[in-house]
DNA sequence: CTAAGATTGGATCGTCAAATCCACTTCTGG
DNA sequence: CCAGAAGTGGATTTGACGATCCAATCTTAG
């Protein structure tokens, strides 16, 4: 007997289509504020005003939905992220993007920290389809820094041997780990920190002028 | 009528105190490999080798527990950190501490995380009590980071006029980054660039000679 | 040595969540 | 328009978990 969950077929009708959507809309926003083992059935049905059935109509199981949450999480940040990214043309910009990042944690106090980190955390290490599906989306993040980073190199406002990969992780890093101290911290001053700092070591990489 | 959890006093026997310290040290155990809420009471009965009624005769309910864990994880991390950390006197020692995070996390191919990055992930969005213990927790740990640090400005290493305060808390952001970054991807890579970035930019504050 | 208090074992209770079932209604292709 | 598929509602089953109770046993101060 397979361990793999089932896939289910997408709706076939535009009706359920929007209740799907509705179900997962809904527990996207109740894994983030209460975590995914944190978001019951119940609370679920009624958050998006459906019955228990449908949930398992469209959902094999938690995990099956727990995925779904993860891809539109993953969607929902890349659309948020990447046209920032894929204009940065400067240090200028750079800066922007910062500070783009640094007042949406500010805007909730720290609270929540990221909808992919604190998903990443709590599933990783038991749920290897659920790892799998958020270390491509991490993995998605980074090369979406990277292109930015890229663009900088072309114009050449940074040296051409850059290192984009290995910045493009360590801003991701710093993101996941600001955001993550900020949410025990209510203060985003490590996400500053280490954001201003990665960024302070990209601006010595600029070419001199 | 007070939400506050109430806190039970010291076992007063050695055979007591013995007991506590096995609960606490199995619930610690539990909850960095499956979370807080992912350890349940009958298996950490089973696991500390003690009947339930014990663990409710030496904590209150399983908040109270909780806390005791981040203390314990507290404890433990401050004491494998702060030696190491002492000794900051010079580039090299650096990155030997960079080094021992780093294989740290590799021996276990990146699972787990950071325990105490975890449970913050898990509770702080939710359990007040547990959110200002773990801050407390990180705020030493950066002091032991930045005591360091300040060694290395005493001794000429790196300039008088580094903020060590900023660069403490970029590189504890970039461990619990890097650290949930290596759960999801099971590579230390986001770790090493983190580190190596944020290290790579003291270099350059370092004095010249 | 001996009571008072600390500690222990394990049955038990109430609650709640995941998942299933089945009867009913609404769509939609031919 | 009308079968048959898709979608819906809600009761229900099953199992686990947090927490409590109480009787029995150990520890220690006097």
């Amino acid at each position: 007997m397979s361990t793999q969950t089932a896939r289910k077929d997408a709706p076939s009708t535009s009706k359920g289509r929007a209740t799907r959507d509705r179900i997962v809309a809904a527990a996207a926003d109740l894994m983030y504020r209460h975590g995914a083992a944190g978001t019951s059935t119940p609370a679920l049905r009624d958050a998006a005003g459906v019955s228990s059935s449908q949930i398992y109509h469209y959902f094999a199981d938690k995990d099956d939905l727990t995925r779904a949450v993860i891809a539109f999480q993953t969607q929902a940040i890349l659309a948020n992220q990447t046209p920032l990214l894929a204009k940065l043309d400067s240090l200028n910009a750079l800066n922007a993007w910062r500070d783009v990042v640094i007042d949406a944690a500010r805007e909730h106090g720290g609270t929540g920290g990221c909808p992919l980190g604190s998903l990443s955390s709590e599933l990783s290490d038991h749920n290897p389809q659920a790892r799998t599906a958020l270390a491509a989306s991490f993995t998605a993040w980074a090369a979406a820094i990277r292109e930015g980073l890229l663009g900088m190199v072309g114009n050449g406002t940074l040296r051409p041997e850059t290192d984009t990969d290995r910045l493009a992780l360590a801003l991701l890093a710093a993101v996941q780990g600001g955001l993550l101290l900020a949410q025990a911290q209510h203060t985003t001053g490590a996400l500053e920190a280490a954001l201003d700092t990665v960024i302070a070591h990209i601006h010595d990489q600029a070419t001199p002028r």
